[in-house]
DNA sequence: TAAAAAAATGTGTTCGAGCACATTTTGAAG
DNA sequence: CTTCAAAATGTGCTCGAACACATTTTTTTA
């Protein structure tokens, strides 16, 4: 029942422990005869080092940054701060540093002013929310050059050598979105894709939701459903609803890419037999799905990223664990009746 | 940046680490004068002891058992046995021992006799899942008696003392059955609502799901929706069911209680505009899900209901942590197309 | 065959908390 | 002002892994 340690292995080896230490993390310097009979005892017993032990004499101190948008400016990013605010106290006891950065969203200069600021601080490793493409690329290579690891969490870039990224299949959320719709609404009908709030050609998860929302319509043969796509930013969007309902006179869904779908609630509030869906569990969001608003809300689950993303990182420094490179969390439906469940989530 | 140590502290004190950890621990055998330096220097610095050296110190073996249905029986629990697997993995080198123990579902002779094999094992923690109502009472009792933890999951019982439980709110899943179902139906219809499969008597979470589902009928005003229950043994579901039909003729939906809604779904393959939602990513009924016979499932997440139960435990052996009393997970709602991205869900 | 070099093996210390035990200080009684 | 017990304080070891350094054994070379 209880665990072997590297001196149990000695004993039985007849050797000493520095041995069996050179042994297993093959450090050379032993005989084969000796090196034969400690290997014989390991395949025996299935040795586990025991990782608090490994953990205490490393004993090093960890700085972990994580880069995000300012969270006054924008509420999407407020649970990413809850989730880092738990990871803070959580790992504060291991000797685990976490600091969050924030810079203004929408403001490429901000992003790199920010990173450069967590450069010079020289942490460990660094989360960042890699909202902009081309920056992303040159910046993690400045943090490669220092040896610092980098994790990303939220937008997927599109590049193929981003490792250690959580976040969710956003192609993926668009067909969710598109099946929940095409229950709801009739044969013939046109939908509304609505991008709402940022600079549409940056934004490639709002681009990546389009297509997945598409690619579910294409699948049908024989399909009556129109989709016609409107970018806005959020100062004009009153205007340019009035235009697309104008334009169109049959639009019975609206699928909103981001988290402003409450602001179109709020639009198309005394329009019947409109379904509307959108993203994330915004106050105001949720508000709208109590009632009946909008029908259905996709969980980003933004604050379970942050979480997520710094406890690998935790753990590798701690237990030498792997980061997992792409870890894509379930994209979650969210209905009048279950929202409640997902905001009193605990963390694990 | 450096955590400070209990030597750190006794030096700032001018003190020896023996006093410091005396004032910690409140053991007593110190001075008022010595007491109010040390107290002094605390609030000053938010000292955090290390868990990891606490933990190596403590150097304890622990032990637990999960007692929950033979997978091979009743492949529900399927999922558990492989979050125990994970859980053993994750937690030996933390000198924490996992051992899992399975009785026959729906056998109350089986569920005492293997308790009483676990009683006599002397862990210090057994996760169970409380399927019958008497015997868990009498059986946690025993624990108690003997100083042993008991922490439940899957099957809320009605009594109130239930600590530690991990699960999931029923009667809120019944809801939101409803509310899915009432989406896709035409304003007149009869719903059925199918228990299958256990003692219904015995069942208390298909009486919570029933519950929970007609309380979401019930709220609404003039509603023409009628809802029939039946309750069946796996073996008379086929007549059953035709009876059924044959009383009511109007039945649009129907809601399974359990994960055996792919029979159900078997036996109505060819009626067509029948709404269909039940339980659980059991293989079948992802598959009955993905040809649209299915249109949605409720997922109950056994596997992280039992991580999760296990990690509780394990963190308050070795940090000393809490365990929740009560942790509700969150209610997903499952369709063909979010199917996967739950499938693939990692452990954290 | 002895001396020197190289290889193999063993020993002892560290990480921080926690606790048993040793030592010192205090205070009360004679 | 001693004496002695009680209270306060300090010291040193342990947990297991890791690694520097000390010691022993083997091999090479003169």
């Amino acid at each position: 029942m209880k665990q072997h340690t590297i001196k149990d292995i000695a004993k039985l080896a007849g050797v000493s422990k520095g041995t069996v230490d050179r042994v297993i993390h093959k450090r050379g310097k032993v005989s084969t005869k000796s090196y034969d009979k400690v290997v014989a005892i390991l395949d025996r017993i299935n040795y586990k080092p025991n990782l608090l032990a490994r953990s205490l004499k490393n004993n090093k101190n960890y700085h972990i940054c994580v880069i995000l948008p300012d969270f006054n400016k924008d509420t999407f990013w407020e649970p990413c701060y809850q989730g880092i605010l738990e990871a803070i106290k959580e790992y504060a006891s291991f000797g685990i540093v976490i600091e969050p950065f924030f810079f203004y969203p929408n403001n490429v200069e901000s992003f790199i002013e920010t990173n450069n600021k967590v450069l010079k601080l020289l942490p460990n490793a660094v989360l960042l929310a890699p909202l902009f493409y081309k920056e992303t690329i040159k910046i993690v290579s400045n943090y490669n050059e220092k040896n610092i690891i980098v994790s990303k969490f939220n937008s997927q870039l599109e590049i193929d050598d981003t490792k250690n990224f959580v976040g969710q299949d956003l192609f993926k959320s668009g067909r969710i979105a598109a099946d929940l719709l095409n229950r709801l609404i009739p044969k013939t009908a046109t939908i509304a894709i609505i991008h709402v709030g940022e600079d549409f050609k940056n934004a490639i998860h709002m681009q990546e939701k389009e297509k997945g929302f598409r690619n579910y319509f294409s699948e049908i043969k024989n399909s009556a459903i129109k989709i016609t796509t409107l970018n806005s930013i959020e100062n004009d969007l009153q205007n340019n609803l009035e235009i697309l309902f104008n334009e169109h006179s049959n639009i019975k869904a609206i699928f909103v890419t981001t988290s402003k779908v409450y602001k179109i609630a709020s639009f198309i509030e005394n329009k019947k037999n409109i379904k509307l869906i959108g993203y994330d569990l915004l106050d105001e969001n949720i508000n709208y799905l109590n009632n009946n608003r909008i029908d259905f809300l996709i969980h980003q689950n933004p604050k379970k990223q942050v979480y997520l993303g710094l406890s690998y990182l935790v753990e590798y420094f701690l237990f030498d664990k792997k980061i997992p490179e792409k870890s894509f969390l379930p994209i979650d439906i969210i209905t009048k009746e279950n929202v409640d469940t997902y905001k009193n989530e605990l963390n694990s």
